[in-house]
DNA sequence: GCGCTGACGCGAT
DNA sequence: CATCGCGCCAGCG
């Protein structure tokens, strides 16, 4: 695979700040890589480095990329919870999604 | 090379 | 909501 490619979606990760997530889509865009949120799994899935935060990354939907119960699932949970994300049924309520149209355009 | 399998995503039903 | 279909693509028989 291309190791360029994998340094940026690396870098991309590294740049979620704690308490907040991204998804697999979200950070392929960030690194460039439209469309290649597959290969943003993968580098997850290979990556070695313990300080790499990849606990901040999910799906588009916001839920857990692990089967639900599964070791890593919980490890991911546990670790989020610590940063102060707030996790329900195996979703991240992340910042509320403005409901209205108003409030998409207006703000709160 | 071929088919299958995913830490995926999005629009349609 | 839940499912399906399809696009995407690196590994692994």
């Amino acid at each position: 695979m291309d190791a360029d490619a994998r340094q940026r979606i690396l870098a991309a990760v590294r740049a979620v700040p704690a308490g907040e997530v991204a998804a697999y889509g979200e950070i392929a865009r960030r690194a460039g890589l439209p469309g290649r949120a597959r290969l943003a799994a993968r580098v997850l899935a290979d990556n070695d480095d313990p300080a790499l935060p990849w606990h901040r990354v999910l799906r588009s939907d916001g839920r857990i990329a692990f089967p639900a119960g599964s070791a890593q699932y919980h490890e991911q949970c546990e670790r989020l919870r610590t940063e102060g994300v707030r996790i329900e049924e195996g979703r991240v309520k992340a910042t509320r999604p403005a409901t209205s149209l108003d409030e998409q355009i207006w703000g709160p």
